[in-house]
DNA sequence: ATTCTTATTGAAAAATATTTTCAATAAGGA
DNA sequence: TCCTTATTGAAAATATTTTTCAATAAGAAT
C-alpha cells in the first residue's frame, strides 16, 4: 500500500504539500530538516508553506511513513521509512543515509538489559554515522571528523 | 577523577555556573533540558544565567562529563555521564534515565553492517525506551503510550 | 594578601525555530 | 457541478538558541 492509499484509508486527503513533501524526501535519501524540505521545495519551483511542512511531517510520522532521526548536532529531521527497517547509517560527510538491515537479533539483546534494569522496553533508535564509501574514495577519508 | 580536575587539567575554570548545573544534574538523575536546568537552579536560589547553561552544557558535553540524550519529543536533553557506559534506557512514563551496560559487543555487529553498506562506521547512537521498574508498579503499566 | 591576566559571565539583541490562529482554498464525495 | 469540510498559508505569537560585548571573578603570580 503507498501513502497515498493510506491516506485515503484514513480519510486524510491527497494534497499538493503532501505530494511535495514526499517527493523532496524521496529524491534526498537523506534525513532533512523542515526548514531543508522546505527549501528544496521552492527550489523546485513547488511553493509550499513552511508550516505546511511541520504538519505533514507530523501526520506522516503519526503514519509511520516517515521516521524522525536525531543526529549529535541537526536533531529534528526525516526520511521517508523503508518498512521494516528501523535503523539508519549517515554519512557524516555527504549526509546521505541507508537503512541496512541484519538487526533482528537486536531484540536478543533486550532481554539482560530488561533483567538488569527492570524497565519494560518498548522502542528503540539505533542509528550508526560513519563515512560512506563514495566519500571515502572521494576523500580519501576514513576517521572520525 | 573529578569533575572538577578534568577541568582544571585542560585550564578551564571552575565556576558558579559550572557548579549549579552539574549539581542540579546530580540530584535529578533524569535527562533535563537547558531550560529546565535553568529554571531549577533558580528555584534552588542558584541564580545563573540561561546562557551559562548552554554554554556549559557544550562544554561538559565535549568533555564527555554529560550526554545527550534524544527523547521522542524532548530532544535537548542532558544526562550526566557514568563513565564507561554509554548507552541509555528512558522511562516513557517518568523520564527518568538510567545508562546500562553489556553492550560492548555492539562494536561486534558493525563489522556486518561495514560490509554490507561499504561505510566506515565510526559514532553511534543508541537509545532504548520503556517503563522504569517504579512506573510498572505504580501504574500496572506496561505497554508503548 | 594583593595584583594581574584572561577565561567566563550575564544582559540584551539578534537569529532561528516552532506553534497557533483563522479566513480562504481546494480535495473529493454526492 | 455543487457541497462539505479537511487543509492550506500568512501573520502573529511563542519558544529556543546564538552572538556580542562590557563587566566580573578564577586562579596564577607576586
Amino acid at each position: 500500500m503507498d501513502w497515498q492509499e493510506k491516506l485515503n484509508q484514513e480519510g486524510l486527503r491527497v494534497t499538493h504539500p503532501r505530494r511535495v513533501v514526499i517527493s523532496v524526501l524521496e529524491q534526498s535519501g537523506t534525513p532533512l530538516s523542515p526548514q531543508a524540505i522546505h527549501r528544496r521545495s521552492l527550489e523546485a519551483k513547488e511553493e509550499i508553506g513552511l508550516v505546511s511542512v511541520y504538519r505533514t511531517l507530523d501526520l506522516l510520522t503519526e503514519l509511520g511513513l516517515v521516521r524522525r532521526v536525531h543526529g549529535q548536532n541537526e536533531c529534528q529531521c526525516y526520511v521517508l521509512a523503508s518498512p521494516g527497517h528501523y535503523h539508519h547509517l549517515v554519512c557524516q560527510h555527504c549526509g546521505s543515509a541507508v537503512e541496512f538491515s541484519g538487526m533482528e537479533d537486536l531484540s536478543s539483546l533486550l532481554a539482560p538489559i530488561e533483567l538488569e534494569t527492570g524497565f519494560t522496553i518498548n522502542e528503540h533508535l539505533l542509528q550508526f554515522s560513519g563515512v560512506c564509501p563514495e566519500c571515502q574514495r572521494r576523500t580519501g577519508y576514513h576517521d572520525q571528523e
